[in-house]
DNA sequence: GCATGTGAATGGATTCACAGCT
DNA sequence: AGCTGTGAATCCATTCACATGC
């Protein structure tokens, strides 16, 4: 159970973003055999103020010891817990193009508390292939029945703008309620179904306007 | 020469962001020939505010026209060229892995406004291979040169963590001045040099609180 | 009448500053 | 002495509401 004091406050997105950048810090730091962190020290590395961090650890009870800091090891087990990385969570992405088969093999999304079951396309003539690692692809037909049998949780997004849509509603038919789009669309949303949106596109075009505006003198940052 | 009132006002990153949806959503009105929208009409495409989306747009000059609304071609150009689009920007990729190949073929990011000159890579095994699409992988040790004769702008970081920190310096004394970092790793940043980082485990994991969340009966959205 | 542009009000997140514990 | 946990203060983004102009 967790030790959280109080079960039905809400947690800001961002912070829960900050909890995982907490964790990585930590799975290194625990590597490193650091016993124990200071807030401070966590702020010298990202470059946040220790205040904020105190505030993000203290949402769900209280870790550290006054004079001392937080225990590396125990926090970052109540961090794992609190994020839900204390379980397997199954993943299915849809669209077997070359973004989809770069995101089956991506370190990351085979780790800890996540696993790629395979991918699904609708083009017939990419079904059998697997990626490079092994992960297969299978008929869009089959979504339903992959998602059932292997209790998938989080369907990706790999398709393009037009099938974008129909492949978010087909995985929320089938059980699916969290949802990591790739496709550069806002999507009409359903209900109880989480979606976050990775919109490489709109990466770039900021990093175009910073860009001009140097150009032009504007001093930023 | 922009219309804008007054060249130094800071434009917040949330409402660049925003500028970039907007961008896209205008470019599909004037496929389908619309001649003009309100910040009412956009407010409703995406989940946003009428008041945010003329304020964003406010930002640099008076586009609208009161009782009708914008002028959507008009609107789409201005875009364009406020945020810096109206001219090529060099892309060029370190790491030819999965990911640097992925991305090498994305549509968008050899869309307006953007080109990819090339990959660069440390593995020998790899130089002379290419992306399906044809963009071809060449040594690390060339990438000083690839900057300066193609004149790259934009670096994005499709390398593992252990190589991020190496590759961000060796771009940014290149004179690359802008970086899209795939690596799950917080750099030590240079001043100067804008970085934007797409975190793929962070979004998992914020998916997987989401789901957690429900596990737990704690309402959230 | 209708939709923009914008000061004023609101709401949320960050930072400050300090009381409280070890 | 040192560092956490947290109310108070600040900052920034969003929303409201309305005066302004077509």
């Amino acid at each position: 159970m967790a030790t959280r004091p109080n079960g039905n406050e809400p947690i800001s997105e961002m912070t829960t973003g900050r909890l995982s950048v907490y964790l990585r810090c930590l799975t290194y730091l625990e590597s490193a055999n650091k016993l124990t962190v200071s807030s401070a020290e966590l702020a010298d590395r990202f470059h946040l103020n220790s205040a904020q961090i105190r505030k993000d650890l203290a949402c769900f009870g209280e870790f550290g010891t006054r004079g001392v800091g937080y225990n590396v090891a125990h926090l970052k087990d109540a961090l794992v817990h609190e994020l839900g990385l204390d379980r397997m969570r199954k993943i299915l992405i849809v669209g077997a193009g070359n973004l989809g088969m770069a995101l089956a093999d991506y370190r990351g999304f085979n780790e800890r508390g996540f696993h790629i079951v395979g991918m699904v396309d609708i083009d017939p003539e990419k079904f059998g292939k697997t990626s490079r690692s092994g992960i297969p692809v299978l008929p869009w037909d089959q979504m339903p029945q992959l998602v059932r049998r292997n209790d998938v949780e989080i369907g990706i997004l790999a398709v393009g703008t037009d099938s974008a849509q129909d492949a978010y509603d087909g995985l929320v038919d089938a059980g699916v309620r969290a949802i990591l789009n790739f496709a550069p669309v806002q999507m009409r949303s359903h209900r109880g179904v989480k979606v976050r949106s990775v919109d490489l596109r709109i990466n770039l075009e900021s990093l175009s306007f910073y860009l001009k505006s140097v150009e032009d003198g504007i001093a930023l940052e």
